[in-house]
DNA sequence: CAAGTGCCTTTATC
DNA sequence: AGATAAAGGCACT
């Protein structure tokens, strides 16, 4: 499949997967290869056409954000100097719309965790569990379906390297399974609902909810507040805040939960609708500084 | 080289 | 409500 993307369209896929929102993707020679609804995607960009195999056109446009009107998003956001150099940077850079299952065992592995332990994690739990598909003579697992990490047991989870999020995953997985928790349908649901929704999941706190919120459900006004994020504020925005509140949050490492929706909501309003945007561009900027 | 710190935090408990 | 400890393990200093 072959799909040409307009100038009115920028597109960056390499910013787009290495930017830490999917961790289950990998670039050998100029494709990358993901596996996404049982297959494996096999995608390429060069300049403003994008080739891939394993999905249709309009899948591809779904997954990858292409239908977010970046220009617009662009004019909403930029509301000064830093957040300008870091749209300028990495332009192109989308939010995805994973499979929010997969998005949500995901940052229950995260927490706590830097991307290589989270990727690695994630790999152990599809290999273990999920099943295998030989593609271009490589290797891939499908990630494994609510109803296979609901019944698997405990010690097998384990030996995952998951530690203590190994309860959090099964807890989650049955809730699921048994359920019939829609994850597809939070898509149609309003922020505001599905985040307490989301928040009964075991494992699942404030920060958490937004990313699959964001980064699956295409909620594009969720704001993560992660560590990045954190200094971020402290660096740049300060004189949004009170000082004292700053000197607090400066000192500690963690966030507590009012804390986290004080940044939280400064993200929302200062950025507006389409602050998740923001916060990943924010995010890859300062991550990549160094 | 050992020990401490940090990691896209959350839960449990007080 | 808010503070505090614990959680696995690895990379880095």
């Amino acid at each position: 499949m072959e799909l040409q993307l307009s100038n009115l369209c920028p597109f960056n896929l390499d910013f787009t997967l290495s930017c830490g929102q999917a961790f289950r993707w990998d670039k050998r020679g100029e494709w990358w290869y993901g596996v996404v609804r049982e297959k494996v995607f096999k995608i390429r960009q060069s300049g403003n056409k994008l080739e891939f195999e394993n999905a249709d056109i309009s899948f591809a446009k779904d997954y990858f954000g292409l239908r977010d009107d970046l220009p617009e998003i662009f004019s909403h956001i930029t509301k000064d100097k830093h957040i300008k150099a870091t749209v300028k940077k990495f332009k192109g850079l989308r939010i995805l719309r994973q499979d929010p299952w997969e998005c949500l065992i995901s940052y229950i592995c995260a927490t706590y965790k830097n991307i290589p332990a989270i990727r690695q994690m994630l790999f152990n739990l599809s290999k273990k569990f999920g099943d295998k598909t030989v593609f271009d003579g490589l290797d891939f697992y499908t990630f494994p379906t609510p109803a296979k990490l609901a019944e698997v047991n405990m010690k097998e989870l384990a030996e995952c390297g998951l530690g203590y999020r190994a309860r959090y995953i099964s807890e989650t997985a049955k809730m699921v399974h048994e359920n019939g928790f829609r994850l597809e349908d939070l898509r149609k649901t309003s922020y505001e609902k599905a985040r307490k929704e989301m928040l009964d999941f075991l494992g699942v706190g404030l920060k958490a909810a937004d990313c699959v919120l964001l980064f699956s459900s295409g909620k594009l006004e969720a704001f993560p507040v992660d560590v990045w994020i954190k200094r971020i504020i402290i660096k740049h925005y300060t004189s949004h805040f009170p000082t004292e509140f700053i000197m607090k949050i400066s000192s500690k490492s963690s966030l507590t939960n009012s804390e986290y929706e004080r940044l939280n909501l400064f993200g929302r309003r200062y950025f507006g609708n389409y602050a998740g945007y923001a916060q990943e561009y924010l995010y890859h900027f300062e991550r990549t500084q160094c």
